[in-house]
DNA sequence: CTTAGGG
DNA sequence: CCCTAAG
C-alpha cells in the first residue's frame, strides 16, 4: 500500500513532463548511451584541480530533476526488459559490453551531478540524441596490448574498439585506465598489458581476469556501516559493479561478494547503478559538514593497498553559490583524475530528517525556560492542563550549519531553540514527506526570515521581535504559523487567569466533543477520517488523528470517572472545561456497545453491512 | 494517506 | 498534540 502510494506521487512527477516519454527500449538504450558518454564527457572536460559547482543554478537544477526522471524510466524499462531480454541483447554484441556500460555507469554515478550542461543538452535537444555511439568492436583487439606503450591516437583506437564510442580526451593515464577497467570489467587498473585471445580478455601472462571480485572489493576499509559511510557512493559502485544483478536482486543485503563466475550472470552486471536521488541532490547541501570533515578524516586514515584506491586523495570542496546554499563536494581522485563528487556521509532514501528543524519556544513572560521537548509539558487534553507554561512551539528550519553552531543561551530571555527530539542520529525516518508538511511546507527559503505573528496580543507585543540566540548573521531562521492562521487567534490562546500562552493546542469545545462522541456513535471508533469528513468539515484545524486522541481521552477519562464519582474532579477543575458526566457516560457506552458490536461482527458479519447507520448505537442522539 | 498506539 | 509504524 505504501508502495502504491509512493509510485502514485513518482506517476505524478513523470506525467508532468511530457517529453520524457521515450518509446522504445532500443531508444532508451541509446538516450541512456548518450546520456552517460555526455556526462563522461563534462567531466572530462574539467579541469581536475578544478571546484566548480553546478548544482546551483535553476537551470541545471530543473535539467537534473529532469534528467532524473528520463533515467528512472529508464531503469524501469529496463527492469521490464527482464534478465532474458537484456541478457540477449548483450549476447547480440560482443562480450565486452558488458565491461563497457559497467564503466559506463561508474562514471555516472561518480560524477553525477557537476553538470549542468550535459543536462540542460539532453533536454534541449531531441534531436542531439542520435548516437555518436558505434557498438564496441573487441574483435579489433587481439593479441598483446600494453597500454604503456600505445600512443594518443592508439589509445583512442583501443578505446573505441573498448567501449563503443570515441572519446577526446588527450590524457594518456585516464585513457589507460579508462581502457583498463574497461577491458577487465573491474577497478583494477594496474594492469596495463593485456592479451586477447577469440574475444576474450587474459591477463598478461595467462592469468585468468577475474574480475576484481575477489580480491579488491573484499579490500575495501571496514568503514563502519558501509551504507552509511561517506564512501558509500563509491562502495555501492564497486559492489554494484562487482555483484551481478541477479544476485543484488535476490538479495538486497547482500553485502559480501559471493558471486558466482557464471559469465551469464556477469553480463547482468551490466545493469546501471542506481543514480542518485533527487532527494540525494537536494541533501548535498545539507550536509553536515563537521559529519563529513570527520568521516573523511576517518577515511583518510584508512589508506588503501591493494587495488588503487577509489577513496584516496579525498578532500573537501565547498562550493557557495549565490544561492547562499552550501554545497560541499569532494574532490575525489578517482583513477587519477580530479573528479568532483558529491560528498555524501551518507546515502539516504528515506525521507530527510528533520535534524534543522528546531522547536522555538516563546516564553511570553521573557523568562528562559527550558526549551526542550515541549511536548513533555503537554498532558491529557480531555481536560487541558492550565500550566500557563505551554508555549507556542514554532518550527524554523536550519540549514546544518547553522544548527551546528547554535548555541543555547542559558539566560535566554525570549526565545530559545532547541534541536527538535530525535533530531540528530535518527536516520530512520520514513517516508518523504509527512505531517511535516502540514507545518513547514509553504517554507523553504531560508534567506528571508519574516516575522509573522498573527493574533498576538497587545502583551506580547513586545516580544514579537525575535531574537536568535547564537546564531550566525546568516542565520536563516523561519516561523512558521501553524496551519490554522485563518480566523481566530491562532497562536495564542489566552488564559482564564489572566495569562497568556501561545500553544497549539486548541482546547475541545463542548460541541466538538459532543460532534466527535456523535460521530463514534454514527461511523464507529476507529473511521476517524470518515467522522472527520463528516461532523468535522468545517473544522480544519482538528485532524482524524485529533479526533482519534480526543476520543481515546475522552474514553480515559469517562472510564476514570465513573467508577467513583467523586473527589478526584477538582483538581481538573483547574481551567478547562470538564466533560459534562453525561457525555462521559456515552462515550463509555458507546466505547462498550462496539466492544459488542466487535463481537458481533465476527459472529454475524453480515448483519452490518448495509445498514451501519440503524444499528442501536447509531440513533443515539445529542 | 489512514489507523493505531506510544510519548 | 507529536511521532512513528504499519497498512
Amino acid at each position: 500500500m505504501n508502495l502504491r502510494w509512493l509510485m502514485s506521487l513518482s506517476n505524478l512527477q513523470l506525467e508532468g513532463d511530457g517529453r520524457i516519454v521515450p518509446a522504445t527500449d532500443d531508444e532508451l538504450m541509446e538516450v541512456e548511451s548518450l546520456l552517460i558518454d555526455d556526462k563522461c564527457q563534462m567531466h572530462i572536460v574539467a579541469d581536475p584541480g578544478q571546484t566548480v559547482g553546478c548544482i546551483s543554478n535553476e537551470g541545471s537544477s530543473s535539467g537534473i530533476a529532469q534528467l532524473e526522471s528520463l533515467e528512472g524510466l529508464l531503469q524501469s524499462r529496463n527492469k521490464e526488459a527482464g534478465p532474458d531480454k537484456l541478457n540477449a541483447r548483450l549476447e547480440e554484441t560482443v562480450p565486452s559490453l558488458a565491461p563497457s556500460l559497467s564503466e559506463s555507469h561508474f562514471n555516472q554515478s561518480g560524477s553525477f551531478g557537476e553538470c549542468s550542461h550535459s543536462s540542460d543538452k539532453l533536454v534541449a535537444g531531441g534531436s542531439t540524441l542520435s548516437v555518436v555511439t558505434t557498438k564496441p568492436d573487441f574483435s579489433k583487439l587481439k593479441g598483446e596490448i600494453c597500454l604503456d606503450n600505445l600512443s594518443i591516437k592508439e589509445l583512442h583506437e583501443t578505446f573505441k574498439a573498448t567501449f563503443g564510442r570515441e572519446t577526446t580526451v588527450k590524457d594518456k593515464q585516464w585513457l589507460k585506465r579508462r581502457i583498463s577497467m574497461g577491458l577487465t570489467n573491474s577497478c583494477d587498473v594496474s594492469v596495463t598489458s593485456f592479451i586477447i585471445k577469440d574475444n576474450k580478455l587474459v591477463k598478461k601472462g595467462n592469468e585468468e581476469i577475474s574480475n576484481c571480485m575477489d580480491g579488491s572489493y573484499a579490500e575495501d576499509p571496514p568503514i563502519g556501516n558501509r551504507k552509511d559511510s561517506p564512501t558509500s557512493l563509491v562502495s555501492q559502485l564497486d559492489y554494484h559493479q562487482v555483484v551481478p544483478e541477479k544476485i543484488r536482486l535476490e538479495n538486497p543485503n547482500l553485502d559480501d561478494n559471493s558471486g558466482s563466475d557464471d559469465h551469464q550472470t556477469e553480463q547482468r552486471a551490466a545493469k546501471r547503478v542506481r543514480k542518485p536521488t533527487k532527494r540525494y541532490i537536494e541533501e548535498l547541501s545539507e550536509v553536515e559538514s563537521k559529519e563529513s570533515n570527520g568521516r573523511l578524516m576517518n577515511l583518510a586514515k584508512n589508506p588503501e593497498h591493494g587495488l588503487i584506491s577509489l577513496k584516496s586523495h579525498v578532500r573537501l570542496v565547498r562550493n557557495v553559490p549565490l544561492d547562499g546554499r552550501t554545497v560541499v563536494t569532494r574532490l575525489d581522485s578517482l583513477g587519477g583524475y580530479g573528479i568532483q563528487v558529491p560528498c555524501v556521509s551518507r546515502v539516504r532514501r528515506s525521507r530527510p530528517r528533520k535534524n534543522f528543524m528546531a522547536l522555538l519556544k516563546f516564553n511570553p513572560s521573557g523568562m528562559g525556560m527550558g526549551a526542550t521537548l515541549v511536548k513533555k509539558s503537554l498532558g491529557d487534553h480531555s481536560f487541558p492542563p492550565d500550566d500557563g507554561k505551554e508555549s507556542r512551539v514554532l518550527k524554523a528550519s536550519f540549514t546544518p550549519e547553522h544548527v551546528h553552531h547554535q548555541k543555547l543561551n542559558p539566560s535566554g530571555m525570549g526565545m530559545e531553540a532547541t534541536l527538535v527530539k530525535k533530531a540528530l542520529g535518527d536516520h530512520s525516518f520514513p517516508p518523504d514527506d509527512g505531517k511535516e508538511s502540514r507545518v513547514l511546507k509553504a517554507s523553504s527559503t531560508p534567506e528571508h526570515v519574516h516575522h509573522k505573528f498573527i493574533g498576538v496580543p497587545e502583551k506580547d507585543k513586545q516580544f514579537s521581535v525575535m531574537r536568535a540566540i547564537g546564531l550566525g548573521h546568516n542565520t536563516e531562521l523561519k516561523c512558521i504559523n501553524s496551519s490554522r492562521d485563518s480566523d481566530d487567534n491562532v497562536v495564542t490562546v489566552p488564559t482564564p487567569k489572566g495569562g497568556i500562552r501561545r500553544k497549539h493546542h486548541r482546547a475541545w469545545t463542548l460541541s466538538e466533543v459532543t460532534k466527535l462522541v456523535e460521530g463514534v456513535s454514527r461511523y464507529g471508533a476507529g473511521r476517524w477520517s470518515e467522522i472527520k469528513r463528516l461532523a468535522f468539515a468545517s473544522y480544519s484545524y482538528r485532524t482524524s488523528v485529533d479526533l482519534k486522541d480526543k476520543w481515546r481521552n475522552l474514553l480515559k477519562a469517562s472510564l476514570a470517572q465513573t467508577p467513583q464519582d467523586n473527589g478526584m474532579n477538582s483538581r481538573k477543575s483547574t481551567g478547562a472545561m470538564p466533560i459534562p458526566a453525561p457525555i462521559l457516560l456515552k462515550v463509555r457506552e458507546l466505547a462498550e456497545m462496539q466492544a459488542q458490536v466487535y463481537k458481533l461482527l465476527i459472529t454475524h458479519d453480515a448483519s452490518l453491512d448495509s445498514s451501519g447507520l440503524l444499528l442501536p448505537w447509531g440513533l443515539c442522539s445529542y
